[in-house]
DNA sequence: GACTAGGCGACAAGCAATGTCGCGTCAACT
DNA sequence: AGTTGACGCGACATTGCTTGTCGCCTAGTC
């Protein structure tokens, strides 16, 4: 295989899309960093032209070392090819993530789902309507999702990516006054569609935890992030700052009602778990889990249709 | 730009994932529809000797068309690249969907999440310890998934997408007979990690719902799936035959303590609530909602956090 | 106005890609 | 067992593409 045509697809690599932008010289010093002996600027410059001839890219041409993208509205195509497989799963994650994740953050990845759509699409005629064929039906009592600022949460993901802080505009909800802060993420944890970030403000050692559609404005700062040594996200969510206490193993011993307790019979509490049909159809569940606030509520939610008989 | 280097990435786009496979005729053929004139048999085998020896492509050489393919765990890589929002937007989601769809499903995915793994540490070290700063917190009770087989997933789906017929055997929990079906699949049902199949059994016009993990052994036939006149998944969900009833619009008036009810503040239950903080701090919303079996559980597993006013 | 960096056209040398042909192999059919 | 056909692959001459070099042009900068 000609090292021409590997050279060229490795720069189609190299290109990002539309708001970023590479030069002809970057690229040649980043074709070089990849092992491409011996590449002139003027190859660069006439393969990236050719590129253009035959995909999506474009070129910045008002200041001089001209820059290189990949148009915006460019479909994704991957490498091997989107399966019909593939492209069925990738929907289904779609239909599931749309319920559960913020409208913002799921924005990055239209492109794959775009590109979902079309081989769907093009497998003929009678497999268009797989819409009409998968469903992901909610778990739990469905609510709205908040709104959360395109912007806000590009800069905030960044600061967390690259260990930058950034000064953020917030207000609580009950509140009118804003406050502003200048954060150094230290996390993100996201719940029932609400996105928290764990952070430190200033040069505190305390950590806060704000909530990301809290935020109004949000600014990358060029100021690496305050360290605090040997946080781990890990430890902050055992230490129940999400309302989810300490997580003591215990013992669960419950008798269900078949109707509300014969799902555990295929989707089971623990690895460990014992199930005894009764001679009335009543199904006791023996099973060692982890006491939380979910376990209660979870418990609680079948109302009659449990009996717990212990919980140690 | 050559013909050759476009040709070769067509050909990079035609090849299948390893346990599908594409022979050089065939090859020669799709490229020739694609309208790449005058392609040689031998010119497509250099290639595709040539395209094996830069990418993660072998050949199945049991048989005399030899079979090329992607090898099963080749990271998928798109174009234009993954760039670290989107990258870690899929980590996001992969957490996610870790807690909802079966393994067997997502499988499917992994070349992309591998695919961002390899973006975000290559993004310098820093930001190799990015799974450290991000988690997922589940909604509701985790429970184990059931274990499904990958290729009886593949066949139902492929019978789903193409309208074919399926003979599947399937053991239902509590029983030790096994039962053999033949199956038009009809739609797909996630829920909870189960995947349901609505499907119609042999010539018979009544709808069943059969759960993929139940099914032992499945066979693709070569037979068109039977039809149904009118058949929407939509209504059939409506109907009730997940045990959500019909869904009916209800006007909730609750009143909650104040620590149950403020997420409700900030992700509400309808785009109609009404919220009021009660002098002692509880909170009052009132708010049209579907009434089904999810809204009880969720009402009854607030305890005593929650006093319904009404429900009508 | 000189200087610099980058883009681009032109050109000859060299290298790679292609079609053709022939041989070997394997499997299926007669 | 022989025949036939499909396929993969090595070899080779020819065609045509790719590349570095050089020089010119433009735009911004000191």
């Amino acid at each position: 295989m000609s090292e021409t045509a590997l050279r060229q697809m490795r720069m189609l690599q190299f290109i990002p899309r539309e708001p970023r932008k590479i030069s002809a010289p970057e690229m040649a010093s980043k074709l070089t960093a990849a092992g491409f002996d011996e590449v002139t600027l003027r190859t660069v410059q006439r393969d990236l032209n050719a590129l253009s001839k035959h995909f999506p890219i474009r070129s910045d041409e008002r200041e001089k070392p001209f820059g290189w993208f990949w148009m915006k509205d460019a479909p994704a195509f991957g490498l091997p090819a989107l399966d019909p497989q593939t492209a069925l799963t990738l929907k289904l994650a779609q239909n599931y993530l749309n319920l559960e994740l913020p409208t913002a953050t799921l924005d990055y990845l239209s492109p794959y789902f775009k590109a979902a759509d079309n081989v769907l699409s093009e497998m003929g005629g009678r497999l268009a309507k797989w819409p009409d064929k998968v469903r992901v039906l909610p778990k739990g009592q469905p609510l709205l999702p908040p709104r959360i600022d395109g912007d806000v949460q590009r800069v905030v993901y960044q600061a967390l990516m690259e260990n930058r802080r950034a000064e953020v505009v917030y207000r609580k909800p009950a509140e009118v006054m804003e406050q502003t802060f200048e954060i150094s993420p230290l996390g993100l944890v996201v719940r029932n569609q609400v996105v928290y970030i764990v952070c430190t403000i200033g040069e505190s050692k305390k950590t806060y935890l704000l909530v990301l559609h809290r935020i109004q404005k949000a600014q990358l700062l060029d100021k690496p992030a305050a360290v605090i040594k040997g946080f781990s996200l890990e430890k902050y969510i055992q230490q129940g700052e999400f309302g989810l206490p300490t997580g003591r193993k215990v013992r669960l011993e419950a008798v269900f009602t078949h109707l509300a307790g014969r799902h555990l019979l295929e989707t089971a509490l623990s690895g460990d778990q014992d199930t005894e049909i009764l001679p009335d159809g009543r199904i006791r569940i023996t099973a060692t889990v982890v006491e939380t606030e979910e376990l209660k509520m979870w418990l609680r939610s079948f109302g009659d249709g449990v009996e717990v008989i212990s919980l140690i």
